[in-house]
RNA sequence: UCCCCGGUAGCUCAGCCGGUAGAGCAGGUGGCUGUUAACCACUUGGUCGGGGGUUCGAGUCCCUCCCGGGGAGCCA
């Protein structure tokens, strides 16, 4: 390496000897000196890592799953390796992945002519899980505060820039946190994630903010230093109808809120990340705790701009009458929940927790506009390469 | 799954009212060159996504399927 006497460069290689180890047929290589389209590059995945966009990416996701884990040990979480063959078939979190080896080609039938499951592997119907999170719960009432960082699986035909059928999600669990706790955790979690990457992916994120995003770096750097947005489901609503907008979907007490809702809050009317809590008891799902209102249940969701619903989650419902009750409402079978019903009759504790994809998170942190491009092989519905 | 847009050379695209296809880049050859997604000249390269239909004739019009993009729903 000698001093290099050409504008732009401090440095160059004089070489001794050239060795080469493969060649590459130029005729034949994809990858040209020029960019490339990433729906292009997304058909040959085990190329794109080279090209400078999906090394800086994929850098960047290196550096948020140690900040993931950096930041969880320094506050005494444990580490908790949930299982990803599950038998919960209705976790209320869309739909599930068979996992089964019987010969898809001569199945066993019962005499009714139903599949017969007990001479499947596990003996009943198993599928690929949607979460961690019951089984993360069992273990916050053994250690206190755990997470769980792993693969979760959803069927859904999903054809979006925002989903996958196989995706990376992070879900801490904590005995003894309230709403309040968890919506605090969530943020300094955020903001934690962000200043990590801030420090050690500087160059990849100035790389995002020339070429992919030029608001990327300007945002992270806003967010880390700010304070979220907090209201209401009900506040929102009112939020909304009183915003003077048209709306393709006006918002109503006890609807959901739509894409278009969420996004006017944190792009329009907050400007950075808005956490939403307390919505409709009716549009949630059973593990949430009610309200004294009994309208409402303690859920959180903290919306960013740009990528929309980031983290989603709740205290839980601790009461062992309630939650049976809840179960059965939501027209459950509850024997499948037995253990989970059993943390609410031996030793039961207010606990919090969340969910947050780190997929979304990488899209927020570089800038790139599809999911698909912030994971190394992306799996959509009718795609499975590599 | 629904709505909209698209699929033409390896890549990015043009192709009008239907008359059997072009450009830039890449590749090849030669030249030039302290280059940075170099420059000059020449040049190879196409079942126009698949199938069916209308027509004397379809890249172009119609039907259908597949794939990609955007939006919606589901959610993380």
């Amino acid at each position: 390496m000698v001093a290099s006497p050409a504008a732009g460069q401090p440095v160059e290689l004089k070489v001794a000897e050239v060795h080469v180890y493969g060649t590459a047929d130029p005729a034949a290589y994809p990858l040209q000196k020029k960019g490339h389209s990433f729906e292009f590059l997304r058909e040959i995945s085990h190329l794109r890592v080279r090209s400078n966009t999906f090394g800086a990416a994929f850098r960047v996701r290196n550096a948020l799953a140690h900040a993931i884990h950096t930041f969880f040990q320094e506050r005494d979480f444990v580490y908790v390796q949930t299982p990803i063959i599950t038998t919960s078939d209705c976790e209320g979190a869309g739909a599930m992945f068979h996992v089964t080896s019987l010969n898809l080609r001569d199945l066993p039938r019962s005499p009714d002519g139903a599949i017969d499951w007990q001479q499947d592997f596990f003996g009943r119907p198993t599928y690929l899980t949607v979460s961690g999170q019951l089984e993360a719960e069992t273990y916050a009432l053994g250690f206190t505060k755990v997470y769980t960082f792993g693969p979760t699986f959803r069927a859904e035909n999903s054809n979006t820039p925002r989903h996958l059928a196989e995706f990376w999600m992070i879900e801490p669990e904590m005995a003894f946190y309230d709403l309040e706790d968890n919506m605090r955790l969530a943020e300094e979690f955020l903001k934690f994630t962000i200043r990590y990457v801030l420090e050690h992916c500087r160059e990849d994120l100035e790389f995002f903010k020339e070429r992919v995003e030029k608001t990327v770096l300007g945002t992270l750097e806003h967010v880390a230093e700010s304070t979220f947005a907090h209201l209401s489901y009900t506040d929102a609503v009112k939020a909304l109808q009183d915003a003077g907008k048209t709306w393709e979907f006006a918002p109503e007490w006890g609807h959901d809120l739509q894409t278009e809702h969420e996004r006017f809050l944190s792009e329009e009317v907050f400007k950075k990340p808005v956490i939403v809590t307390d919505y409709p008891r009716d549009i949630k799902p059973f593990y949430m705790r009610v309200n004294d209102d009994n309208r409402t249940v303690r859920a959180m969701d903290v919306l960013v701009p740009r990528v929309g619903e980031i983290i989603g989650g709740s205290q839980r419902e601790d009461r062992h009458d309630v939650l049976l009750k809840r179960i059965r409402e939501s027209g459950l079978d509850e024997r499948p929940y037995w253990w989970y019903l059993d943390l609410r009759r031996f030793g039961s504790v207010p606990h919090s927790g969340f969910g947050l994809g780190m997929e979304r998170m990488m899209m927020y942190l570089t800038g790139l506009k599809n999911i698909r491009d912030v994971i190394p092989f992306p799996r959509t519905p009718g795609n499975a390469d590599f």
